[in-house]
DNA sequence: AATAGAACTAAACAGTTGTTTGAAACGGTG
DNA sequence: CACCGTTTCAAACAACTGTTTAGTTCTATT
């Protein structure tokens, strides 16, 4: 029983397929994603892991610290999987918001349908638990502070933090409800209104000019030029 | 066991304090509300509401009918706590979209801290079921419906109901994230900035200003009219 | 080959779940 | 009072939950 709990640091050991620990931590986290906490049972995890039931207990304590471990685990690969852009010195803070816009809509929804680790994150977002601390520190407050930057950047400081912040909020918030809720969303639109308009791509592009058209960097909505201005 | 599972039609029995049917309901919402229906006990609720475990059973043949009654039971209450403005005719529609905003975030975050029938409906939203249809129908689509002619009032025609509803769409996903994820906004902001910029007035005024002054009604936010141009 | 520890397993544990049962209490009508 | 349908209750039901146990297999070092 000595070190089970604790990461592997013995011979190579990839945490690829063949690991009992790396295949739990991926089968709970689709389990998690898909039915929560609470409705997802050990046994199904173990099962679609092809292990025993003991194996979580064995690797992980128990129940709680394997969930927590697997938030860990989603987030650390969904950082990897669509890293934030990286951009040259002198790129024009249009390009940038529009970029930042774009990644984080496609770190949302994906580019088929969003994977389990988005999912699990949602979930830890809409009714926290103890693993959300982490999950903000490490994840979601290094991206909404570039997302700041860039609109300070973007109005030329005469905006103050706070207001930046709040038009941050905006921003994310927009995308947020196309990945909480995109269910309703799409009971509310025409669903090849939902496939021409709502499109990450499609989508990047409207919050984008919208955003611009409210700070003044770009014409209004309303006189609609609908050209693509980037 | 005749017709315990319809409503009363009965004598006046108004749904009160007193008949354990109208407590079983209050009780299994703020339960499902809390908890999700998973987690929620049958027992707990029969706790809740003082009545024998059996009571859900006679009343409503079983759990999950018991939550689809309880959905609705919710929104409907809901729905006359916080009933749509009325407008008179030639209101500006400036003022017309202020006040949905404001009504809408009033709705959705209340006036202390968010009731149980607003968490129990923003659950059916993140997690759909069966309830889910009838809570679109009934109760999100048409506040939408108004929300997009506004839209359209204020632009004078000028964008298609596709264009219109993207924007709403924005308003929308504005406030909802507050609803949703106001927990990890709360860690994203210092904790007295958010009583000063987005509790529900400030907040409606900020997203009304934003909205104006991208569709162009209203100077651009970057210049910074600070007072309140309502 | 012998041994020690890690990895894995089948079986059982105690507790909780939703649901059902059969009988008791209730409230009005003949 | 006796009767009846409705309502309420304590108790039990079978199924399932997370967790633990005791035992087996595997692996690598001596």
């Amino acid at each position: 029983m000595a070190s089970a709990n604790t990461r592997k640091t013995g011979p190579v050991e990839v945490e690829g397929q063949d690991d009992p620990r790396g295949r739990i931590l991926s089968a709970a986290g689709q389990e998690f994603a898909d039915k929560g906490f609470e409705a997802a049972t050990i046994r199904d995890i173990c099962t679609l892991a092809a292990v025993n039931v003991a194996a979580v207990n064995y690797y992980f304590g128990d129940k709680h610290r394997l969930y927590i471990e697997s938030v860990r685990h989603a987030h650390e690969e969904r950082s990897q999987q669509v890293p934030l852009p990286q951009w040259a010195d002198g790129t024009p803070p249009v390009k940038k918001l529009r970029d930042f816009v774009g990644n984080m809509l496609q770190r949302m929804l994906g580019f088929d349908h969003p994977p389990w680790q988005v999912r699990l994150m949602l979930r830890e977002i809409l009714h926290p638990t103890d693993a959300c601390r982490q999950l903000v520190e490490e994840y979601i407050q290094p991206h909404f502070t570039v997302l700041c930057s860039i609109l300070d950047e973007l109005t030329d400081g005469e905006l103050s933090p706070p207001e930046l912040r709040r038009i941050g909020l905006g921003i994310v918030g927009q995308c947020f409800l196309y990945r909480a809720a995109g269910d309703v969303v799409g009971m509310l639109i025409p669903s090849d209104e939902k496939d021409n308009l709502h499109s990450p791509v499609k989508l990047a592009d409207h919050i984008t000019c919208f955003c611009l058209a409210a700070l003044g960097k770009q014409p209004p909505l309303s006189v609609e030029i609908s050209a693509n201005c980037f």
